[in-house]
DNA sequence: CTGTATCCTTAGGGATACTG
DNA sequence: CAGTATCCCTAAGGATACAG
């Protein structure tokens, strides 16, 4: 039988950098993943699982896994809990911040169903990279 | 035989601002269209048929139908030419013009495939500001 | 030129059972 | 807890022919 080698890149479609980011994260998932663990403390397989949106467990392992391929996420294991694993972003995912804010941004304009507070769209607006900066230097610091 | 409804609105799978832009364009699609009208100059169906990544004609119609649906894009005749049709962008299309950006920057920081010019983002980390007033204003006085 | 329609294939993904 | 594996189904999408 035939064996898929991983190590082949997908053929890209062009060397567009709009089409790199949607070769990168241009799915219904993918950026749920980076969401969770840039702004919701989540760290382990388990509390990934537990979205609103329920991703299913084979998805988020796929996903994960192109995560670490692209250097977008780390894999590592607890300090304090040897058997523990722990998901973090790289710099790499670390620098999707200003287009996660963005994206929030843009979403809180024209979703009324949004559940970003219109304080914090506001706040945002304003003091958009200032914002960026100080999460920034939050991560340096630990 | 039964008729779908195109009014019925697709479920939302949770009230996230991040989830509200993936389900408006979260899909391998939908963005390049929008750069295509955005940075690219084209107007016409034929015009966005001709992009590098190969769009299908199905495909092209139904992202450019959603699109209308979501008030992005705006479909109107040419002034001089009355069988012509001309897709534009609508003003919530146009501030995605931030998220094209950042995503522009992101890719073009990692991406050693990218094609936009090293001078251009350097321009754009530095002027971002700038240049998004400088645009919008072009888009005013037209 | 601006789409529709159809055919067909593949990829995406839900559900769930199972394993170290 | 952190995944794998499997089953199965639907949506996404390429190719192409056709229509107003």
């Amino acid at each position: 039988m035939f064996e898929y080698v991983m190590t082949e890149k997908m053929p890209s479609r062009s060397h567009c950098p709009i089409n790199y980011a949607l070769e990168s994260f241009g799915d219904k998932w993918t950026l749920l993943i980076i969401r969770d663990l840039m702004f919701n403390g989540k760290q382990s397989y388990g509390e990934l699982l537990t979205s609103d949106e329920k991703i299913s467990t084979n998805i988020l392992a796929d996903r994960l896994k192109r995560l670490e391929d692209l250097d977008i996420v780390a894999k590592g294991a607890d300090a304090s809990n040897r058997t523990k694993v722990i998901y973090s972003l790289t710099p790499k995912g670390r620098d999707l911040l200003p287009i996660m804010l963005e994206l929030t941004e843009w979403s809180g304009k024209y979703d009324a169903q949004t559940e970003a507070p219109k304080s914090f769209l506001k706040h945002l607006e304003n003091d958009k990279q200032r914002l960026i900066e100080i999460i920034r230097s939050g991560w340096d610091a630990s």
